[in-house]
DNA sequence: CAAATTCCTATACAAAAGTATAAGACACTA
DNA sequence: TAGTGTCTTATACTTTTGTATAGGAATTTG
């Protein structure tokens, strides 16, 4: 079986490719690049499963995550990644993605995830997904939110403005101010911006 | 010798485990939350070296890193991180880090570095600190905004209002809004928040 | 030297964000 | 039932942000 692993964290790569040296039937390749992942998928080919680190420079977000699918010839890509939420697993399975590995995972688990996806299937690691929808409102910033606090919170960390936070939600503007106003005093955020950004370094969103 | 690895990706923490295994005279704990790390602490010290994950949930930024370094009684802490740059880690080392680890490096040297570190010397990997200072400047998303523009999308990362960047550039407020304006059309956000949104995402500051 | 760039500032206006106060609807609870 | 808390909206206002246009200064480039 011959995976390809596509980490700009060499450290992660090295390790990974220790974890898959002791199983005999696994051929580990690596890249560090998005250009030389493309040109190894161009020589190599083929492969029997891509890891794709969602974080890599150059690759922005989900857009990223489509180029490499359409350039993978087939070969099925799975994401990787230390931050990414359901949200994200979601879109890039809907994607095309077979499969997603948070890097929470366990080692151990790695492995059969690997040779489940390079079967055939689509894994996502049941906790992540079908964990109880509430689970990111366990986070110590989102804990003192209220609900619709959090739903701004969540708007505005996408860039949009309030008029259209507004319109998502089906609210007057007027009230996404409110809350927008009191979410910033919670979080102690001066503004909006230091308020995404502050949720943004908490790895919420 | 004694080593604690805290980081809040099983995976990561699984896989350096099994890189300091063949190690024989290094003694490896994990922790994966910031609690079981402290508790451990208590009871297990003492530790030759904690290697302490930069982005853990409930640990926000530098604060997180001044607390543990606080309650690691004496024992050395270094900094990980895949996505921390070169201010933070400065501002780590400054904290009374024992070093900054780049997830960007190789298994190898981490082996070397900790090895360092636990004798009491202070790692910074030499091509991070001491990279060209327009370093990121490379980044597709930075390349081509000016100086100027740079400098006012890092104010607004910080969640500075214009009046503050411009206090802190030493320029009037006004053309702060116009770079402000420019920067946002360049890099296709639709207002400020959204600029420091897609500036976060693509790994600047 | 002239042209092109980048940077800085000014004025002026429009739009959005932020603040404050008041009040009604709803659910939950002591 | 009365009280508490959240959510909602309204009105009114100030501040900040965003946009446009124009011009001067400095630097680089042909």
């Amino acid at each position: 079986m011959r995976l390809l692993i596509v980490d700009d964290h060499t450290m992660v790569l090295d390790l990974m490719s220790a974890l898959f040296a002791s199983e005999k039937d696994i051929d580990v390749s690596t890249a560090a690049t998005y250009e030389s992942a493309l040109k190894t998928i161009e020589t190599n080919n083929p492969f029997d499963l891509i890891l794709l680190d969602f974080s890599m420079p150059g690759l922005v977000g989900l857009e990223g995550v489509s180029t490499v699918l359409k350039q993978a010839r087939g070969c099925p890509v799975a994401l990787m990644s230390g931050v990414a939420n359901r949200d994200v697993a979601k879109l890039a399975l809907e994607a095309g993605a077979v499969g997603f590995i948070p890097k929470t995972m366990q080692a151990k688990s790695l492995i059969n995830a690997v040779r489940f996806m390079a079967s055939g299937e689509v894994y996502v690691p049941n906790d992540f997904m079908n964990a109880p929808i509430d689970e990111r409102r366990e986070h110590p910033l989102a804990r003192n939110l209220s609900e619709r606090e959090y739903q701004v919170l969540k708007g505005l960390c996408k860039g949009l403005a309030n008029k259209e936070i507004a319109r998502d939600l089906e609210l007057q503007e007027v009230t996404i101010k409110l809350h927008m106003k009191n979410l910033c005093r919670k979080i102690g955020a001066n503004n909006r911006t230091h308020a995404a950004m502050i949720a943004r370094d908490a790895g919420l969103f």
